[in-house]
RNA sequence: GGGUAGGUAGCGAAGUGGUUAAACGCAUCAGACUGUAAAUCUGACGGCUCAUGCCUUCGGAGGUUCGAAUCCUUCCCUACCCA
């Protein structure tokens, strides 16, 4: 039923970080084998942010792997460690939201993730469904089993202690929480980022204390966003999401810095390894212009979360928008009412801008036009005639219709 | 319980009685340029029918003053030290 193990350790090693360890990987491969039995992949979700972006596909197509291999994969919704909030990585407590909440949250996650796993072999779980039963005695007996210097060696939590940043008691139960979670599922190998590392890890020392025998920790690369410094992130809004719109997506991929395409084609994009070795070679070559990769790049991941139409028409658009530098087809429509308007007002009215300042401002220099002529006077007064289309800025642009 | 240092625009961080809508950096937006929504340079960046004008901001509420982010009172919040 499963694939040789060495088969299987070929597909699981490849685009990951660390195996840790990699020995009982194999042993517990050879266990499954022989018994034909699955093994269970255990991912926590984080509900408090729902919008997948395309770094957490790595995690999510490692999972596929698990799934195609015959493994069953189990996704832990945090709905109950939602309410603290994991701290990894951040430099502030997070808020805490409401269980209602994190359940709404939980099922847009699936809704997006489902682009990339399969419906088969896959266990959903809220871990409210343990966590909010433990009895405070069952918490202070989860806690005796990890000692606070080594939850101290989490650097995130050593950062915050020696600024003299707040640390809320609560946000040193995470970890041990999602711990428990492997407990709970009787994982067997638990995936996550490489920022996850410590919370893996600590899902191995508590299995033990509970009599379990630990799960496997693999973690997997970190994605840049489109900044090119930040881990992908959407509140640093520098992410490339699974629900954008294919022009976004496209137009997000051309705005990342040369260095990270390759990464993003290697990680994010499911071109195979022949025509990833090519691109490398295009990459060196220095009579390559690397905005084609990109636009190759943009075209791969549309198709990935669309179609090859959707990105065609995408790269099509780019190109007429900043190429060409024309108008693009599909653009926002406002109907005119009033007799007469101000310029500035009506971009207010249309939300072209934040506020009339920011119209006046825009106007000021110089990024507005109507119909192609630039317009400079900031009492321009459009007047109830024709229809007409005003641009301001690069991509922000407003069709104006008349009420006949 | 005692003590000390803090809470400033989206974020970080100056400013300790007037010329401060508040330096600077990041983020953001625009212009130029380009290989592109990269990089770089320039400008803008609370709101108002843009005006050497008005209104609203410096944790909250009061107060002193011609005038307060700046002084006083009180409340709330955070960190650290001592116990």
């Amino acid at each position: 039923m499963f694939p040789e193990v060495k088969e299987q350790l070929d597909v699981i090693r490849r685009n990951v970080v660390e195996i840790i360890p990699e020995e009982d990987l194999e042993k517990k491969l050879i266990k499954s084998y022989k018994e034909n039995k699955p093994l269970k992949v255990k991912l926590g979700c984080d509900p408090s942010r729902p919008d997948l972006h395309i770094g957490h596909s790595i995690v999510l197509q490692k999972l596929r792997d698990f799934q195609d291999l015959g493994h069953k994969i189990v996704l832990i919704v945090g709905d109950f460690t939602g309410m603290i909030g994991d701290p990894s990585g951040r430099s502030k407590t997070r808020p805490a939201l409401t269980l209602e909440e994190t359940r709404i949250n939980g099922k847009t996650y699936f809704d997006q993730a489902s682009r990339i796993l399969l419906d088969e072999n896959l266990e959903i779980r809220y871990n409210s469904e343990w966590l909010d039963k433990m009895s405070f005695s069952d918490v202070i007996k989860l806690s005796s089993h990890y000692t606070v210097a080594r939850i101290l060696e989490r650097d995130d939590f050593a950062n915050r202690f020696s600024k003299g940043e707040p640390i809320s008691m609560h946000e040193l139960l995470y970890p041990l929480s999602q711990a428990y979670d492997s407990v709970a599922v009787k994982s067997d190998v638990e995936i996550g980022g490489t920022d996850q590392k410590f919370n893996l890890l600590v899902g191995r020392d508590i299995q033990q204390a509970y009599g379990q025998e630990p799960q496997v920790v693999i973690t997997n690369v970190l994605l840049e966003g489109t900044d090119g410094t930040e881990k992908m992130s959407k509140s640093l809004n520098n992410a490339i999401s699974f629900t954008d719109t294919p022009k976004d997506i496209f137009g997000k991929t051309m705005s990342i810095p040369d260095i990270l395409i390759y990464k993003y084609f290697k990680y994010a994009t499911d071109v195979s390894s022949e025509e990833l070795n090519l691109i490398k070679n295009e990459l060196e070559d220095k009579n390559t212009n690397p905005r084609n990769l990109k636009v190759r790049l943009g075209y791969e991941l549309v198709k990935k979360y669309y179609d090859e139409e959707k990105a065609r028409g995408a790269q099509n658009e780019f190109e007429q928008i900043f190429v060409k530098k024309e108008i693009p087809d599909d653009i926002p429509e406002y109907l005119l009412q009033e007799n007469e308007i101000k310029l500035a007002n009506l971009m207010k009215e249309a939300h072209v801008s934040g506020s009339t300042s920011e119209a006046i401002r825009l106007i000021k220099q110089g990024a507005v036009s109507i119909n192609g002529n630039k317009i400079s006077d900031i009492d321009y007064i459009i007047r109830k005639q024709d229809d007409l289309i005003i641009k301001a800025g690069k991509r922000n642009f407003l069709k104006v219709k008349v009420k006949k």
